[in-house]
RNA sequence: GGGGGAAUUCCCGAGCGGCCAAAGGGGGCAGACUGUAAAUCUGUUGUCACUGACUUCGGUGGUCCGAAUCCACCUUCCCCCA
C-alpha cells in the first residue's frame, strides 16, 4: 500500500502547480484515514472538458486509494447571480436548475470517477441558515487588506473597476464550505489558489486540521491563447461525439500538444516525446486516437480516424444531420435553418465570401434557391455539413 | 452629504445636430495558401422583401424638418472632498 500510496503522491507533487503543504498531504495520505476531497463546482449549466480532466484524473487517482470525493456545488452563489456585475446577463438560477445541473455534473464527472465514492453537496445547506451574526464572526475573521490581495480585487481596484461588497465574502463563502464538510484536502485550478488557502486558514479559525491545498495548471483552450473555457469556445468537452473529439483534437496548437498530453493523458513522456519532437502531424494522431479511445472506447477511434482523414481530404462524411424543406427554398434560408448561419443576412455574406457550397459546387447567387426533389449535401467552410432533403 | 466625469454595435474605442449601421483595433466567420495547423494576404462582421427599407449608440420623455450627438429626469460606474 505504502508504495501504492508514493506514487499518487509523486504524480500529485509532479503535475501539480503547487501543494500547501506538502508535508500535511504525505502525513494525511498515510494517516489510513478515510480522506474527504472537496472540489468546488460551477452551479451553471456544467459542461466539463479536458481543461477539467486534469484535476478530476488526480481525484480519480486518490479515490483509487480509497478517498471519498466531494463536489461541492455552489448553488447558494448561484442563484443570487454573478457578482461581478460584467456579465448582466447571467441569470440567476432558479433550485430545480441547479439540481438539474447537478445531475448532469454527475453525469459527466463519472466518466472518470467512480460513481461510488463521489458525493455531491450543494452549500446552500449551510450558507442559507448563516444569521447575519454568523456571517459577521465569519467576516471578522479576515481583514479588508488580506482580502484584497486577491490578484483579481487588486487589479479591478487598480483599474477602477468596481467591486461589490459581497464579490469580497465569496472566497470566505467558499473557504467556509471546506469548514463546513470538514475537508481534509482541497484542489482547484491554479487560478483558486487565493480561494483554496482562504478556506486553509478558516479551518484553523473554527479549530479544525486546515486542509491540504493542491492547484494544477489551467489548461489552454484551442485557440492557445485564454484557459479552456466552454464560453470561449475553445474547449474539447468531455462528452462530445468521438467524430468531434478527434476532429478537435487536432486543432490542438502545435506548441501546446506537449502540454496537452502530459496534463489530459496518462501516456508517459517517453511514449509521446519521440513522436511530437520527430513529427507533429503524427503526434496529433496519436492524441485524437489516445482521447477518443479514454472518453469513448477503442471501438470508437477508427470510425473517427476515418472520419476526419475523409473530410480532411475534401470528402463528405457518411452521417450527417438532416434537414427537409420545400421545393423553392432558399439557400440562406437553409442556413438558417440548419443553424449554419444565424441570420439570412449572414448566410447571404457567406454566399458572397464563397464560403457555401451545394454537392461541391461554390454557389455564387445568394438568391439562389434549391427547386428540385432531391437530397443535397450544403457545406458551410471545410468541415460543416448538412444533408438538405427536398421533397 | 457636496462637487466633477462617464455609459457607443461581441470586446476595446472614435464620433459631439444631417455626409452614421456609426472610424480604428481586437476577436469571430469565410476565401487563398496549408497539416481541416500556425503565420501571412483578401473579403466580411445589425436585420429584412438587399442599389431600398427597418431597428440600434444605458433607460424614459422632450427640443428640432432631422438626435449616438442638444435638454430634463432616471439607472449604473469612476474620480475628488467630507
Amino acid at each position: 500500500m505504502t508504495t501504492k500510496i508514493k506514487a499518487v503522491y509523486d504524480d500529485i507533487i509532479r503535475d501539480s502547480i503547487s501543494v500547501f503543504s506538502k508535508e500535511g498531504l504525505w502525513e494525511k495520505l498515510n494517516s489510513g484515514k478515510r480522506l474527504k476531497i472537496k472540489l468546488g463546482a460551477d452551479p451553471s449549466r456544467p459542461d466539463l472538458h479536458l481543461g477539467h480532466s486534469v484535476a478530476l484524473r488526480k481525484l480519480k487517482m486518490l479515490q483509487d486509494l480509497g478517498h471519498e470525493i466531494i463536489f461541492i456545488i455552489g448553488d447558494f452563489t448561484g442563484m443570487i447571480g454573478d457578482p461581478s456585475g460584467k456579465s448582466k446577463t447571467r441569470q440567476p438560477l432558479t433550485f430545480e436548475q441547479t439540481r438539474e445541473n447537478a445531475k448532469s455534473y454527475l453525469e459527466q464527472v463519472t466518466k472518470i470517477l467512480d460513481k461510488d465514492k463521489t458525493t455531491i453537496v450543494f452549500n446552500s445547506e449551510w450558507l442559507s441558515k448563516m444569521s447575519f451574526a454568523d456571517v459577521l464572526s465569519l467576516a471578522g475573521k479576515y481583514t479588508v487588506a488580506r482580502i484584497l490581495e486577491r490578484d483579481d480585487f487588486a487589479k479591478r481596484l487598480a483599474e477602477n473597476k468596481a467591486i461589490g461588497m459581497h464579490e469580497m465574502f465569496y472566497p470566505l463563502m467558499q473557504g467556509y464550505d471546506s469548514v463546513a464538510i470538514q475537508a481534509d484536502i482541497e484542489v482547484g485550478g491554479n487560478d483558486q489558489t487565493f480561494n483554496l488557502l482562504v478556506g486553509r486558514e478558516l479551518q484553523r479559525d473554527y479549530n479544525q486540521v486546515p486542509q491540504e491545498v493542491i492547484t494544477f495548471p489551467l489548461l489552454p483552450g484551442l485557440d492557445g491563447v485564454e484557459k479552456m473555457s466552454k464560453s470561449l469556445d475553445n474547449y474539447i468537452g468531455i462528452d462530445e461525439p468521438a467524430e468531434t473529439m478527434y476532429e478537435k483534437c487536432m486543432k490542438v496548437p502545435d506548441n501546446l500538444l506537449k502540454t496537452y498530453f502530459e496534463l489530459t493523458t496518462d501516456l508517459k513522456s517517453d511514449e509521446f516525446l519521440p513522436v511530437t519532437d520527430r513529427d507533429i502531424r503524427e503526434a496529433h494522431f496519436l492524441y485524437a486516437e489516445t482521447i477518443v479511445r479514454m472518453y469513448h472506447g477503442k471501438e470508437a477511434v477508427n470510425g473517427a480516424a476515418e472520419r476526419y482523414k475523409s473530410v480532411a481530404g475534401g470528402g463528405v462524411p457518411q452521417e450527417l444531420e438532416v434537414i427537409t424543406a420545400a421545393p423553392g427554398t432558399q439557400i440562406t434560408e437553409l442556413l438558417v435553418i440548419s443553424g449554419l448561419a444565424p441570420s439570412k443576412s449572414e448566410g447571404g455574406r457567406l454566399i458572397k465570401g464563397g464560403g457555401v457550397k451545394i454537392d461541391g459546387e461554390q454557389i455564387a447567387d445568394f438568391k439562389a434557391c434549391l427547386n428540385e426533389k432531391g437530397e443535397y449535401v450544403l457545406s458551410k467552410g471545410k468541415n460543416k455539413f448538412i444533408k438538405i432533403v427536398i421533397e
